[in-house]
DNA sequence: TAGATTTCCGAGTCTCCGCT
DNA sequence: AGCGGAGACTCGGAAATCTA
């Protein structure tokens, strides 16, 4: 898939733009993650928070580590097995990104750490991104800006997968939608490969859940409609537009009402929903 | 001994195949 | 397209264990 340019007048570098409260700014290639599909939203939401740690500041420089509390990690429950899990799980992730002078560069999300300190064995990791890996954020010049807030609230990956898509073409002034091909939009989601394979399994499983709770506690509004070649559905346009006062209210009470009943309560609101 | 951490478990929820 | 259901996954909490 390719990435949108940005527009040329505010070419900023991820160097230059500070993260307000509650936000981190996470670079194109990194959110176009291709071959990631395997990762649970755990190990996603994990990846998020080390990356904002290591970047909200200052940028890094290769060979650079970080240390973070487990503490900060571990989310609501309260040890640390799920979170050895998912720092495995990204470190045996390959992710393949393309490069704007063409190149095909393959780097591990994560790189070598440490877990524990001498004086805490279970208290700190240690971290480090792959040198070929840290230029790519430095080097930036189209990303998305994301809301903790929001990431966190997400309960499936598909939503959270095309929330940070969307949320990254949001800022563009001139663009309000894009037509993916079924194709580029299963990798877009990250659906395992030869799973969803028909476009009625894709939409009830992947798109209409996603839809559900990207309009209910995201500050865009989202909209998808087929494009049929014949009978068959091969592409998708997707549109967006920014919600107005009372929808960004309803948005931010809804991400601060506990997840357990939130599927029904977002169903009784007004759907947007693919035909 | 108190607080921190790990292990285990079960309820609730989600994914997606197979069928109509 | 929609339904039913099996299996997988998520999450929070209780109990056990560790550490200072």
């Amino acid at each position: 898939m390719a990435a949108p340019e940005t527009n040329s007048s505010r070419a900023f570098r991820t160097l230059e733009l500070k993260p307000r409260h509650d936000e981190l700014i996470k670079p194109v290639e990194l959110i176009d993650i291709v071959g990631a599909s395997s990762l649970t939203l755990v190990a996603r939401r994990l990846y998020n928070t080390l990356i904002g740690h290591a970047f909200g500041k200052e940028m890094g420089i290769e060979g650079q580590e970080w240390t973070i509390p487990l503490k900060e990690l571990r989310g609501s429950h309260k040890s640390n097995e799920r979170i050895e899990d998912s720092i495995l799980a990204l470190m045996k992730t390959v992710v393949t990104v393309r490069l704007k002078d063409g190149r095909t560069r393959r780097v591990q999300l994560l790189g070598g750490n440490d877990m524990g300190d001498p004086d805490r064995p279970h208290g700190t990791l240690t971290y480090s991104f792959d040198k070929k890996l840290v230029p790519l954020l430095r080097e930036s010049t189209v990303f998305g800006k994301l809301e903790l807030s929001v990431m966190k609230a997400f309960s499936t990956k598909y939503a959270l997968a095309l929330y940070e898509a969307i949320s990254r073409r949001v800022r563009l002034e001139h663009v309000f939608s894009e037509v993916f091909t079924l194709e580029a939009f299963r990798e877009l989601l990250g659906v395992p490969e030869g799973k969803l394979s028909t476009y009625g399994n894709l939409n009830q499983y992947a798109i209409k859940p996603a839809l559900l709770e990207i309009n209910a506690m995201a500050s865009f509004e989202l909209r998808i409609l087929p494009i049929k070649k014949g009978r068959k559905v091969v592409a998708v346009r997707v549109g967006w537009s920014l919600k107005d006062v009372d929808g960004l209210k309803a948005a931010f009470a809804e991400v601060k009402r506990p997840r357990v009943g939130r599927k029904d309560r977002i169903k009784n609101k007004v759907e947007k929903v693919v035909p």
